[in-house]
DNA sequence: CTGGATCCTATGCGATACTG
DNA sequence: CAGTATCGCATAGGATCCAG
């Protein structure tokens, strides 16, 4: 188990967005504005940001549409969508195991005086 | 694919550190001082905190032995063992991929004036 | 519709020093 | 050895406004 690949991998996509953006980009979401209104929490300065640095990684592709309102399609590219699997894994074990660490956050806060938690 | 379950467990554990931590503790390192000489670009007061984090979503457990010279070792649950699972999933996609995402960031530096690149 | 520029704030995290 | 307190900073990212 080499911590240096977890290291890399958080380099790569490990802000607050990435992931995020690639999974939407997964569930079909193409357009710059689909991006933006299914994900509302998500900024458009940020999201222009973080697709940009997708693409520079190879993760998405762009495609412009140079009309008179222009549009542009993202979409995942091969390596994408080999980095989506394995995001998909946390997913699915977020899935499966998100009722059992709510579990154990509500055991630990009333269990003390712990003082650092966090949301 | 739920991309609130992305979300989901990037808050528990997508911040700088809890990742590795884990991956750490999987390979052996129980104490304190253990993980702080092999991850050494992480400081003991934040490694304290992620820690605690930790435990608190049940993902480690803590065993102190109060003895002249105060001991504690870390460990992952069973909980946080399910976790590492899917986290090994993306250092394996990392060690299988880093190459090719190395080729595309230099192609897509040395393309154009593009401006928005990160280290 | 998409994108860039500015400004501003929150906060994560390191450095350091001190305690039991 | 492990933990806490204080400080200081860098930076991620939101808000807003302007532009093609």
């Amino acid at each position: 188990m080499d911590t240096d690949f977890i290291r890399e991998t958080l380099d790569l996509v490990g802000d607050k967005w990435s992931m995020l953006v690639i999974g939407a980009l997964a569930n079909g979401d193409a357009r710059y504005s689909d991006l933006d209104t299914t994900i509302p929490a998500l900024s458009r300065r940020t999201l222009t940001l973080t697709l940009k640095r997708l693409q520079r990684s190879g993760f998405v592709e762009r495609t412009s549409y140079p009309e008179v309102a222009p549009r542009v399609e993202d979409s995942l590219t091969a390596l994408g969508t080999s980095l989506l699997s394995a995001i998909q894994h946390l997913a699915a074990w977020s899935s499966d195991h998100h009722t059992e660490v709510r579990r154990q956050q509500d055991r630990y806060d009333r269990s003390a005086p712990h003082s650092t938690r966090r949301a």
